[in-house]
DNA sequence: GCACGTTCTACCATTGAATGGAAGGTGCAC
DNA sequence: GTGCACCTTCCATTCAATGGTAGAACGTGC
């Protein structure tokens, strides 16, 4: 009993409780806050409350615990996406417009896609759920074409970790998906979230040649004509990557 | 010189640190950050490299710090507006269609109207700029929509600590304000933004009557047609409450 | 090329803020 | 009424946080 038996420092608690909220929860029981976070109760509600102090999460009655409408404000007044969305937004509405088709755009944060904005099919933006979800890079299009031109280091070292937990994907079978979106400029994967879409990607480059975002469409199977897709993507990276300079 | 010289907690200083960005500045200096935050050097320092090994913040070469898109994500992926804005989106898109003009979505924070949600005049989402700013109560029409529709208590607090800095508008004026707005049912506030324009809105009741939102328009003020502009957010707003109760 | 200013990073002895078990509330269910 | 589950508060113990200092890394003007 002192200043942390479990050995982390107060930063390490307050991320941890942050990073408690399961996907798509807004809130949380305390306890099974403290749960979650692996924290004893006592020290959950008392970095809690002294969060909630701060408008950073809000402490309802009863212990209810959400994320604070201060933080949310924090975040997204000085957003790290903002200049990439902003200067993104008025090609994927072109894209949207023209193929009529779910367009979404991704980054690359660690092994994963993070998927930071996206335009659904019908009637405009309507459905922003998946927005801030998270894509393995080998079972996404926009994953695979924001890796296929990463550097050679990060590639082998992401290759070298790479580790299906279903066993289904080699790490051989990746590194040919990789290459075969290097040499097309584009990536395509069909029918891995939903057995009849096709999602088909391609790199957004800014002006120093890295590929910073991945903008891709997901497509019904039936309505699947390459030639018609990737031209338009690319078309876009580029003028998304054009934006980016200035 | 022992543990916080300043008498505030770790929390307090973490705090501090993600409050220093000026609204709209994505990236910050450490030294700037450190006087920003009033910080010693040494504690900003030490303060940001903790959090940028979790992802909070990320820093760069040469001392540059900006919020880290690990922040974005858990604030975005569990954000406490997500279920006010689907809400709302559907019936902020038919005002924006069938009146072609800028829509904004408010909650209350504090005494300022915070925008949460917005779709610009032309082509639809492409400017999204001021989403997550401010606009004190008394000066913008979504304030005072939501203002207006709070319990008496709270009203009473806000008129009785209202000081406007700039010495031109009276409690007394707020107050008029306030209690017209309760009586037709909407706001208006005409060039105070912009000279040119005209802000409208109306309060977003939840199930159990409280206002929890305001949907508002900007319109020129040559196309300032009340008549139309009032029904239209009227409904949609009824609308949205009536999707907030499911 | 050198000296200077500025900014970032690292170190470490001091000490008071953080810790968490225990006890006391509170509310709900049976 | 009794039990249970959860929230909240308290407080003695102690180690993690603190920040002055020093040094490294840059850039800049002379």
């Amino acid at each position: 009993m002192a200043n942390s038996a479990s050995g982390d420092s107060v930063v390490d608690r307050v991320v941890r409780v942050i990073e408690a909220f399961p996907e798509g929860a807004t809130s949380l029981q305390l306890t099974e806050l403290a749960g979650r976070s692996g924290l004893p109760l006592s020290s959950a509600h008392r970095l809690v409350r002294q969060l909630s102090e701060h408008g950073l999460l809000e402490l309802g009655v009863g212990g209810n615990v959400r994320l604070g409408l201060r933080l949310w404000e924090l975040v997204n007044r000085n957003s790290p996406t903002l200049a990439l969305r902003q200067a993104a937004m008025p090609f994927m509405e072109d894209i949207q417009q023209v193929l009529n088709q779910n367009v979404n755009l991704a980054v690359l944060e660690g092994w994963e896609a993070l998927f930071v904005e996206r335009l659904s099919r019908r009637g405009s933006v309507a459905n922003r759920a998946r927005v801030a979800g998270r894509m393995p890079v080998h079972i996404s299009s926009a994953g695979l074409a924001l890796m296929a031109h990463q550097s050679r280091e990060l590639q082998a070292e992401y290759l070298q970790q790479f580790h299906d937990p279903e066993g289904k994907v080699t790490s051989d079978v990746v590194r040919h998906l990789l290459a075969e979106a290097a040499q097309l400029g584009y990536a395509q994967l069909a029918g891995v979230v939903d057995p009849d879409t096709w999602g088909i990607a391609v790199p957004v480059m800014n002006g120093k040649r890295r590929a910073v975002a991945a903008l891709g469409v997901v497509v019904p199977l039936a309505e699947m004509r390459l030639q018609a897709l990737v031209p338009a993507l690319q078309t876009a990276a580029r003028g998304i990557g054009r934006q980016l300079r200035d």
